[in-house]
DNA sequence: CGCGAGCTTGACGTTGTTCAACTAGAGTGG
DNA sequence: CCACTCTAGTTGAACAACGTCAAGCTCGCG
């Protein structure tokens, strides 16, 4: 279940985030004897916002949605999440309450680590310490991105940029099987199932991108890099 | 210009921030000798989003916005920033860039200290660190709100919550001087000018506030309060 | 073969923006 | 001290963007 480390510690087993690279191998053992392994399945719950954050947890396989939970029952999808990211911290969070809900979209795998133990880590390896801070700068980052996009963009805009951030950071293809629901594609968007449907329909219509049920392919990526700058 | 700092660490000088308290004389002093102080009119700039982030950023005295500027010279405000905080952390920071603007609403000083400097304190005090990281992941919580409430609440919820907040958190009063300009008050609400304007129009008309040029009273806080809350 | 969830579509209403005009007040130079 | 200008504020009318509603469809699954 758990691999060796390597000695440039980007490992081949669990502990790939960038921040395990700063650890040395006593601490990832120590980390090892700390945690334990839980697996969900598409729409399973794995925390939800305003709930207590006990543990750190690190995100290990399949995807998952960050999500934030609105008022008539619509979400807002904040960011997907990938193998190897850290996705809550507790004692470094407000209150200790989780900020934001995550369910798993694809079958995911994730494993939850002692935070006494993580708090060592933060305290005594000061590599480790700013190499978190700086993941959760990007994320920060990318939220004031997001803010922006959805206050200022249209809807042509915000899901072609949609398109291209599963295609780019997601599904590593312009050619890929959407494992979201066509809800959640508009959750990530923040506008209604039918707009975000339209648009889909529309580009569809114009031969910038093919649609075939749960495939979807970027036929004119520029168009959509385009749509998605100008708003 | 400097004060001393007292016993327990909140002073009555320049370094009042929660994080300070976590410092030694020895820690205030070494900040003392590396930094420099500038004050800037209302309007100024003290820097612009993209431009390289060269020195941590300590607000000492006014208020100033952090703000995003967006596509057609529309900004958004993120939030105000009022004496004793961080408004930048460079190498914590994503591409050493600076991820917002943030300039001078009133007359305000603000000191820049030596990045290297920072960064020891960082390392070698451990509950400093940790109660940046704190303070960083306030921010990421309130911009989550932000997302939420700007994707999903009507102008009137918008408006109602700007008033809340500056009334508790900037004025400290229910009747204030409004400071903002009438289009900074929309910037933060991410609307037009001009639905800012009804909105408030309409707020003054029932009764619920009261305008005066630049003074607005609330009147009927539960309203405010409730239309806050259901959008 | 029927059921249900998610998907698809069209018609319609609402919300909020845009544009253009007008007003008030704060400098500025004669 | 008075025009002049310039910016911020104010207002109304037209318009565009987007959401809502209601209905029909499809496809997997029992």
């Amino acid at each position: 279940m758990f691999k060796e480390k390597n000695n440039t510690g980007s490992g081949n087993g669990i502990f790939k985030s960038s921040s395990f690279n700063f650890l040395s191998d006593d601490e990832l053992n120590l980390l090892e004897n700390n945690r334990s392994e839980v697996t969900y399945n598409p729409g399973e719950i794995i925390f939800k916002q305003g709930s207590a954050c006990t543990h750190v947890v690190l995100f290990i396989s399949g995807l998952a949605k960050i999500y934030l939970e609105g008022y008539n029952k619509k979400n807002l999808i904040v960011r997907l999440v990938k193998p190897n990211e850290f996705i809550a911290s507790p004692g470094l969070s407000t209150a200790n309450k989780h900020s934001y809900s995550i369910s798993a979209v694809e079958r995911s795998t994730v494993s939850f680590i002692e935070t006494s133990v993580f708090r060592q880590l933060f305290k005594n390896n000061h590599p480790f310490g700013e190499n978190l801070m700086r993941e959760m700068h990007r994320n920060y980052y990318q939220t004031l991105q997001k803010l922006i996009n959805l206050n200022q963009k249209h809807r042509l805009g915000r899901i072609s940029e949609a398109l291209l951030y599963l295609a780019e950071e997601i599904y590593g293809s312009d050619d890929f099987e959407l494992t979201l629901s066509k809800k959640e594609l508009a959750d990530m968007t923040g506008m209604s199932t039918e707009s975000s449907f339209r648009i889909l329909k529309e580009l569809n219509e114009e031969g910038k991108i093919n649609i075939d049920k749960k495939k979807i392919a970027i036929l004119d990526k520029n168009y959509l890099k385009q749509m998605s700058e100008i708003g």
